[in-house]
DNA sequence: TAGATTGTTAATCGATTAACAATC
DNA sequence: TAGATTGTTAATCGATTAACAATC
């Protein structure tokens, strides 16, 4: 992996084809041009071949691209063909709908323990997944380290327990809490969902 | 508004300078020049400026800018010091999350009926949200029209119930669902949130 | 073969950064 | 006033689009 730099506007598109692919493979179709593949995602053709090549090309001229294998190779250079491991922090509504209901799966990952302080969750199971108390966290992951800390408990403790799960040495943090985390800063890879910052987006897009 | 053309890029900060500026007037901060500014968010003192200067400008020379008139004018171009109306959709246990947690006001936004399908739920209140029959939507939207429609259903439903509420004549989309939900089609404003796509991200940055 | 479609190079477009005169 | 910092113009950088030879 990593021999090439590729743009950060590239992978934000990978999930993108992924999904699309899934799509098309699911619908059984079993090939599909740079042009329709386009324009099922609002792209252009020019562009998915531009994305294609920076990975080396999949296609074929005159055919177009195999579903299946390019299916393949996407998920591949995602990453989404190995299961990684995640735990969650904080097991509040949101945790719960996560925990419950996103499919960790299709994601490459498998979902292995949940933290939460609330005496009245720990020791208790939602699914599979056991919630354990916040005060085992490192003893824990000594034993059975994780990959990704989901973070999803108040805002308030956001900032100390990025830095704790990054001493401990997680490789990503996936950060619900609504503060900005920096990469540079905790030395580990992030991905932040701001639901408000999508929210004030689409108060600007109806305001205009 | 809607003077000038504002390229997305610069509307997908604006968000991040509202947060920082809050921020800053909650710490009593009472000036800030574009380099602290940048310094915080991580982007350079050019593109802040720059930024504003598509508004017009805000600062004044070798002082900075003034926290708080900035505040107020970035929330303004938001539309954030307005109050708009949601309704949301599906009252799993995403949907009780957004209820019970998502700070709506701070974003524009008041949050003013949700509506299920679960018997168990139809008639029951989150806070003070009602939550109504979805086979209501249509009769009550027409007498209490609401400004965005949040999906949280099942993803199954997502399509034709986003038909349904942008023929009703919401303005804008907040959508959870994991499928891609496209402006053009519906004519209205749309927010995607995939936690899919973001959490696919992460993979592909800890798998390099 | 003829038609279709790729992979890639070149051209365009847009966004970011640098520089600096204006001025508080 | 001198120092600081803006707003804006110009330069650079990167990403998207167009074009087309290669070839299945």
């Amino acid at each position: 992996m990593s021999e090439r730099y590729i743009s950060p506007s590239v992978i934000r598109r990978l999930p993108k084809y992924h999904r699309c692919l899934k799509e098309l493979q699911r619908n059984g179709v079993g090939r599909v041009s740079s042009s329709v593949l386009a324009h099922n995602l609002g792209f252009t053709a020019s562009q998915v071949r531009q994305d294609f090549s920076c990975f080396g090309g999949f296609g074929q001229q005159g055919y177009g691209y195999n579903v299946e294998s390019l299916l393949a190779e996407i998920a591949s250079i995602i990453g989404v063909d190995k299961t990684h491991s995640a735990a969650i922090i904080g097991v509040g509504h949101l945790g719960h709908a996560l925990v419950n209901n996103f499919r960790f799966a299709t994601c490459g990952f498998e979902l292995t323990v949940a933290f939460d302080a609330n005496p009245e969750l720990i020791g208790t199971k939602i699914g599979d997944v056991y919630i354990r108390d916040i005060k085992e966290l490192e003893s824990y992951f000594e034993e059975a380290p994780f990959d990704v800390a989901i973070l999803t408990m108040p805002r308030e403790l956001a900032r100390d327990m990025a830095r704790k799960v990054a001493d401990m040495g997680v490789r990503g943090i996936w950060n619900f809490t609504n503060v900005d985390l920096s990469e540079e800063e905790l030395g580990v890879s992030i991905e932040n969902v701001h639901f408000a910052d999508s929210l004030k987006i689409l108060c600007y897009e109806i305001s205009k």
